[in-house]
DNA sequence: GAACAGGTGAAGT
DNA sequence: ACTTCACCTGTT
């Protein structure tokens, strides 16, 4: 039977700024306040209710639950740290509510390696498939769900083996990786422990993993809050806002800098470049 | 048909 | 160190 848990105030979580934001691949939008997803193996059902947030599970004990959403820590203390100029303001303004997600590591290097030069829809699709074809059913509410599968399940495909996924020269990025976690070359818990740029060395040595997919390993699979993506978005965005490409500008807490930047820019850059 | 999409690596200055 | 380009695929 599924539980049912409170998370914490409707103003402490913003379903679409954390789960539409760009940092997660498996959270689909069912109505204004509810979303419907998987993770750590566990089906989920994420609403507002009244007030508080509330999450139905199939699984998945509420600490698991509180560590993924982040709640313990606060993001109006970090917010107050990065609010360094009136674009950052509003950057953050615009962003409330957004928490970064504590992903499973597998998972996030996966998932970035398809995401590579790809639209959002076509990254969920594929990481869809991979977890339909190779990833544990779970029923919540009548409703299947494909947990995201365990790197031994990828690691023993041959090359070829994932053309269904239609995902192109990324396969071999893929499979690369699966057979460095699987064998240990790539340890989780030992790049956990290690700093930024150490854990960013091993995983750049990857073929097929360069700054941009370790640095959204980092900070979305690795809790490393310093680590700073720069993507298109934020190249562009850096034309006119030159922090936008400085990961050092915004120190410890430069990652969730970037992800209310990023969300910022790719929702509203129209309305952006007429601003500022 | 061309250009583009949350990049990367190899080869060329 | 910086620039250019091929790489799979799907969509506009």
């Amino acid at each position: 039977m599924s539980k049912i848990f409170t998370l914490c105030d409707k103003n402490d979580l913003s379903l679409d700024n954390t789960f539409d934001c760009g940092q997660c691949f498996r959270w689909d939008k069912v109505s204004d306040t509810e979303y419907v997803g998987i993770a750590m193996g566990a089906a989920a059902r994420v609403y507002q209710d009244g007030n508080v947030m509330r999450i139905e599970t199939s699984g998945a004990d509420e600490e698991a639950w509180r560590k993924y959403f982040d709640l313990d820590t606060d993001y109006n203390t970090i917010a107050s740290t990065i609010q360094t100029d009136d674009f950052m303001r509003d950057a953050i303004s615009f962003n409330r509510g957004m928490r970064i997600l504590r992903q499973e590591p597998w998972e996030a290097l996966c998932s970035f390696i398809i995401s590579q030069c790809n639209n959002i829809p076509r990254i969920k699709k594929i990481v869809h498939s991979l977890c339909e074809r190779f990833g544990d059913c779970v029923n919540l509410g009548g409703t299947d769900f494909f947990a995201f599968p365990p790197v031994d399940k990828i690691a023993v495909l041959m090359p070829g083996d994932l053309a269904f996924l239609r995902a192109g020269y990324r396969e071999e990025y893929i499979l690369t990786a699966a057979y460095s976690v699987n064998s240990g070359v790539i340890n989780f818990d030992e790049l956990m422990r290690d700093s930024a740029d150490d854990a960013r060395k091993k995983l750049t040595a990857l073929k097929g993993i360069g700054n941009k997919v370790a640095n959204c390993v980092l900070l979305f699979g690795l809790g490393k809050t310093d680590a700073f993506p720069v993507d298109t978005w934020m190249k562009k965005t850096a034309q006119f806002y030159p922090y936008a490409a400085d990961g050092k500008h915004f120190g410890k807490y430069a990652g969730i800098a970037q992800q209310y930047i990023f969300n910022y820019a790719r929702k509203n850059m129209s309305n952006i470049l007429k601003s500022y």
